[in-house]
DNA sequence: TTTAGGACGGGTTGGGTGAA
DNA sequence: TTCACCCAACCCGTCCTAAA
């Protein structure tokens, strides 16, 4: 079964999950921002950039330190890592567990402050991107790398705090009877002005309505160069000037008909493609499939996922373990499977609005060239 | 009449603090 | 150490009003 869109898929689930809100709609409007949410992360997980992702960390403005915004999910160079092998029991796996074990196997701590995150809960709910320690310049966070018999294999790794890219979800739906949508833009703006003061790399216009971009180096002077084709130059340099500040932003929205069509973008739609530097499109095919193979009617195989959506949307919900962050163990693993399994099909669910003429290939290659900089050189 | 904008309810996570 | 609690920031959907 397919529903021919992202509103009527909307509607199924206030029937079938969210009957007992009191308002199912929003409810349901919420769930599906958050699956997004999901659906993002773990392209990301199955594009190799786990331990590279921090969620919900505060970007400073660029040259602006004072204004900083909470970004959903940022990608940062890794400063050092190691592996860890801890006993598994029935109870939780919390941050001063790991960080006593760092310390027994002299993994340097000065200049860290401890968190309290758990990375698993003791009802088997796992930390996605778990902070166990920052500092000044960095956070050290930790995963679950394998389970093997009786040992969990952890890897910690340290973040530098500056990012290279920063990812934002959005969505935005329908009202009952009314054909255009929320009569608003300003979430639309609200991501604009985050993606347009985040990076060095700044946009503006000409006269005739080009964009161009901006970069200023530590004496001053700057670059001014047509922004699609800079960026590009940016991206694949060495130029130390060029990379030291800048931030690849991507937004990622769904469709809901009112948001976008191919021919007629809507204000809301054209505000983010011109303020991100990638803006991609969940497609509603994209959304549905993922809702009905793994959540509304599951092969036997997928049912953790099910279960652990059900059971943090329900009257009787204890604690959320279907977020970006909070997530039950199983259904981690299984969604990981399922993307690695998928990874053609869930690529092929995201259209890009921006840059026009690129795909998808070329963001996930720029990714990987931004990862795989001399970061300790370019920052230090 | 249509569209833009303001306000707000009800959610989420992050992060800090202090008591148990 | 753990937990409850609070605030900040952000998100989604809805309703109402003012401007075009």
């Amino acid at each position: 079964m397919s529903y021919e869109s992202v509103d009527k898929l909307q509607k199924a689930l206030v029937e079938n999950v969210f009957h007992y809100a009191k308002d199912s709609k929003k409810a349901a409007g919420r769930a599906l921002g958050t699956l997004v949410e999901i659906i993002t992360y773990y392209l990301l997980k199955t594009w190799d950039f786990n331990n590279y992702i921090s969620i919900e960390k505060g970007l400073k403005e660029y040259g602006n330190p004072e204004i900083s915004h909470n970004v959903e999910y940022s990608l940062h160079p890794i400063i050092r890592s190691t592996d860890l092998l801890i006993n598994k029991t029935e109870k939780s796996i919390t941050a001063s567990q790991i960080l006593k074990e760092l310390n027994n196997q002299n993994f340097s701590l000065s200049g860290l402050s401890r968190k309290t995150n758990n990375l698993l809960s003791k009802e088997g709910i796992l930390r996605n991107a778990c902070a166990i320690a920052e500092s000044k310049n960095s956070f050290l966070l930790c995963s679950i790398k394998s389970q093997k018999g009786p040992n969990i294999e952890l890897c910690v790794y340290e973040q530098n705090s500056k990012p290279f890219a920063v990812f934002e979800c959005k969505r935005v739906g329908v009202e009952e009877g009314i054909s255009k949508g929320p009569q608003t833009i300003e979430k639309a703006k609200q991501g604009a002005y985050v993606a347009r003061t985040a990076s060095s790399l700044q946009k503006i216009r000409t006269e005739s309505g080009e964009m161009y971009g901006i970069i200023y180096k530590s004496d001053n002077t700057f670059y001014i160069k047509p922004y699609t084709e800079f960026m590009e130059e940016i991206i694949f340099s060495n130029n130390t000037e060029l990379l030291r500040r800048f931030i690849m932003t991507i937004g990622v929205v769904s469709n809901h008909g009112n948001w976008f069509t191919s021919e007629n973008q809507n204000k809301e739609m054209k505000v983010l493609a011109q303020s991100y530097d990638w803006l991609l499109f969940l497609s509603d095919k994209g959304l549905s499939e993922f809702i009905d193979k793994l959540i509304m009617n599951p092969k036997r195989i997928h049912l953790p996922i099910r279960d652990a959506f059900i059971s943090s949307y329900s009257e009787k919900k204890v604690k959320n373990q279907f977020t970006k962050v909070q997530m039950n163990l199983d259904a981690d693993r299984i969604l990981l499977d399922y993307f690695s399994i998928n990874k053609k099909k869930i690529e092929s669910w995201f259209n890009v609005i921006s840059p026009k003429k690129k795909h998808l290939s070329e963001l996930k290659s720029e990714l990987n060239e931004l990862k795989n900089k001399n970061w300790k050189e370019i920052l230090k």
